[in-house]
DNA sequence: GGTAATCACATTTTT
DNA sequence: TGTGATTACC
């Protein structure tokens, strides 16, 4: 054994060293939850190129950019020392997605696209079915967007094409037909924008893999050998990409935990990972089962949990961890008494020396945050969350992003029409649907259209077409529209000259923000300039990676597949608040998990369950976060969707085994507060009577203002809080109290409008926002905090 | 074209 | 209950 190897084993466990010194042939690794997975997969990697392997024909692929950036970086702390410079190249780790983005942009004539096609994210697919239901002539009301998406999505994710779908819903009912007919208008749309949805990028890789033998060899003899995380999520079409790219050699290394699978419904297959060893016959079955991260009783839970799966690949996890606390079940009166709960204990772990980013909050809705919030809030207790709505998804951002887009792309119609009158420059709906309806006659995209209308400039072309000829008749037709659609064409060709003058994408992106106005627009905004300054950073930083190598192509198709989970960092020093999804691959010394109770996990909506199973491996990837503490909480009753229900324990806890459990109840007793009236008035009408608050309690204080303030400070930042932001807590709070600074019918005096009457006062993010009719200037609304008013005696 | 009022909506959401 | 999104209205 060469002294390099002997390195990359020299930490490792027998089954670990198993898995990493297996080269050919393929392999499945059964990591479960805290079993070093990672390192045992990054060692592989070494161990190929130590052992000879080209690191230019490693592919790694995973979900998400966050697991994907920290194998990059492990796989490189490793290669550094064999290869300071990177001469004999760097192993492919990319997400399923991006990977697919890349390929597809490498042989984009094979698939019909341009070399640089747009990437639709949900809200611009759901603006691209709208559009296709109104253009076959049926009401996107009757046909919400929303059920076509997840039913695309699906059938996308099952490698099924609108042709083929439209095929058996051609018998159907008469709601299916129309469905097939929106999809397939929907592609329409889709190919004359030249783009492609995110199911899209996977499908066509996959179709492409699989119908083109030439292809498909290709790519076999480029990526020798592959590795899947997370197989457990695969769908249908990843599955598909995985087998094509390794149909040939069979180097193919799949990890993952079948008890870890939670994204069923985003079209994952759990079969995947469990008949792996059927599909390949001559796997190397590798299981990881000591875990590294939990004490002995946490470990005795989850299992004593996952247990109760009948759908399971049996794995024994077991710990030379300490046997550790008990578990603590509380169960307490409602969602305020839990909040309290967790503000009172998250302090007391501080005060024990616990930081608060080694504390989390775990819970299975993201409605559940609200109360919490404000708690901790109360409590000055720092905490991030992390949210759905990201970074990429403000507003300010996808208009800056679709100027972008529609430089390098100006077939892009659900850009063109994102901005087009963003910032407001009168050319409103009517034009918009004229020259739509231009566009549809003449069979070009809007952006022909708009550019017949004339400019300056030549024409920016549209794939290589003609230089748009002017057409007199359109502009009759759009009247008072025309000049703004001209000086409109006109911006945006100047813009783009100007982009190919520029090194660099940051200066693209300075340059298209205050040419458009966007700039200007959001000036008024701190948020929204805060996030468009930001904007600017990051393609700062990606020029800074590249080496300016990138264009602004590159940089678009990376941008719109990144998400925001990655914003949570470890490292700011909050509890992190988060959804069981959003918790899978981390870890914490101190856990919570609230609203432990029937209906919330188990999740149930109406009354059926959709997959028992997957709500236990989502409980159970909870509980395995846990490092050394973890308490569960649930409450006697809890409001949700406006209606205060009574509520009993998960039946998840009581498959957990008592002698790690350490039970209590906190719960006010209930029936001292049974109020059959108020339950009517409560419920809503509900007959199930009992179990209600009182009214006075509810109502007491002005929580809501509150909350809203602290919100907006909260999850504003887009990309997480920073150490400003906590620190600006305490500010925040002590500003909170202005609101009643200024009571109705206060005289106050601004420095340009002059004396005026405050009217109305409501809260505004972290600001007091106040209506006042000033006797010179009229009623205006105005933000105490930044304009400058001062109060007047008398 | 911008704001006020009303209305549906409310699991999870790697990309 | 609370929101975000559309619709109605100046």
């Amino acid at each position: 054994m060469s002294e390099v190897e002997r390195i990359i084993l020299a930490d490792l466990t027998a089954p670990q060293r198993e898995a990493v010194t297996h080269i050919d042939g393929p392999l499945l690794v059964l990591a479960g939850a805290g079993s070093g997975k990672t390192r045992t997969i990054t060692r592989r990697v070494a161990w190929l190129i130590a052992n000879g392997v080209s690191p230019r024909s490693i592919l790694a692929v995973t979900f998400t950019n966050k697991a994907a950036n920290e194998m990059k970086e492990r796989v490189e702390a490793l290669m550094t020392p064999l290869d300071p410079d990177g001469w004999g190249g760097r192993p492919t780790v990319a997400t399923f997605h991006s990977f697919a983005a890349r390929i597809l942009r490498e042989f984009h004539e094979k698939v019909g696209l341009g070399a640089d096609y747009s990437i639709y994210d949900q809200s611009d697919r759901t603006r691209a079915i709208k559009l296709a239901t109104e253009r076959i002539g049926l009401d996107p009301s009757n046909f919400p967007p929303a059920d076509l998406e997840s039913v695309i999505s699906g059938q996308k994710n099952q490698l099924v094409e609108a042709s083929e779908y439209a095929k058996t819903a051609g018998q159907g009912l008469f709601r299916d037909r129309k469905l097939a007919d929106i999809w397939t208008e929907y592609e329409k749309v889709l190919a004359e924008a030249d783009a492609v949805d995110f199911d899209d990028l996977l499908l066509r890789l996959a179709k492409l893999l699989r119908d083109d033998a030439a292809f498909r060899s290709a790519m076999n003899e480029r990526y020798r050998y592959v590795l899947i995380d997370e197989y457990q999520d695969t769908n249908r079409a990843q599955y598909q990409i995985a087998h094509e790219l390794t149909r040939e050699h069979r180097n193919l290394c799949a990890t993952g935990d079948p008890d870890q699978s939670i994204y069923g419904w985003r079209g994952a297959d759990i079969d995947n990972i469990m008949r792996f060893e059927r599909d390949y016959p001559g796997t190397k079955v590798v299981r990881l089962e000591q875990n590294y991260r939990s004490t002995k009783r946490i470990l005795a839970a989850a299992d004593a949990l996952i247990k109760n799966n009948v759908k399971r690949k049996h794995k024994g996890l077991w710990t030379e961890n300490a046997e550790g606390d008990r578990i603590e079940v509380v169960r307490v009166t409602d969602a305020e008494a839990e909040a309290e709960l967790l503000a009172d204990r998250i302090a007391a772990a501080q005060a024990g020396g616990l930081a608060f980013g080694q504390m989390a909050v775990f819970m299975r809705l993201n409605a559940l945050t609200r109360v919490l919030e404000q708690s901790l809030r109360r409590r000055s207790i720092p905490y991030q969350i992390a949210r759905g709505v990201s970074f990429y998804n403000r507003k300010e951002i996808k208009d800056a992003i679709a100027y972008l887009r529609l430089l390098v792309n100006p077939d892009d119609r659900i850009a063109l029409e994102r901005i087009v009158n963003t910032p407001p420059r009168g050319i409103g709906k009517t034009t918009v649907d004229r020259l739509a309806e231009y566009a549809g006659a003449a069979g070009i995209s809007l952006w022909d259209a708009a550019a017949r209308v004339g400019s300056d400039a030549p024409a920016l072309t549209a794939s290589g077409g003609d230089p748009a000829t002017v057409d007199t008749a359109l502009i009759e037709r759009l009247g008072r529209g025309a000049a703004a659609v001209r000086r409109f064409v006109t911006l945006v060709e100047s813009m783009g000259a100007e982009h190919e003058t520029c090194t660099g994408v940051q200066q693209i992106v300075e340059g298209v923000l205050s040419d458009s106005g966007l700039a200007a627009m959001c000036k008024d905004d701190e948020q929204a300039s805060a996030n468009l300054a930001e904007l600017i950073t990051a393609a700062g930083e990606y020029d800074r990676d590249s080496g300016f190598e990138a264009t602004l192509g590159d940089w678009l198709r990376d941008v719109a597949l990144v998400s925001d989970v990655d914003a949570i960092d470890p490292e700011v020093g909050a509890v992190t608040l988060m959804t069981l999804h959003a918790a899978k691959g981390l870890e914490f010394p101190l856990v919570f998990i609230v609203g432990c109770e029937e209906g919330i996990i188990p999740h149930r909506r109406d009354d059926s369950v959709r997959d028992i199973e997957e709500e236990r491996r989502l409980f159970f990837v909870g509980i395995t976060r846990a490092m050394r503490r973890l308490v569960l909480t649930h409450a006697a009753i809890r409001m949700l969707h406006g209606k205060t229900d009574p509520r009993e324990p998960s039946a998840f806890l009581s498959e957990l085994p008592a002698a790690v459990l350490d039970v209590k109840d906190q719960s006010e007793p209930v029936h001292d507060t049974f109020q059959p009236g108020w339950s009517r008035q409560w419920n809503g009408g509900g007959s199930r009577g009992g179990w209600q608050k009182r009214p006075a309690e509810e109502t007491a204080s002005d929580d809501f203002a509150e909350l809203k303030r602290g919100s907006a400070l909260y999850t504003g930042g887009g990309r997480g809080m920073s150490r400003a932001d906590l620190e600006g807590i305490g500010r925040a709070e002590q500003e909170s109290s202005q609101a009643s600074n200024w009571p109705i019918g206060t005289l106050v005096r601004h420095a340009k409008f002059g004396v005026g009457k405050v009217m109305k006062v409501t809260p505004s993010g972290p600001y007091t926002k106040a209506t006042i009719d000033f006797k010179r200037g009229g009623i205006k609304a105005v933000i105490m905090e930044m304009a400058p008013v001062e109060r007047v005696e008398g």
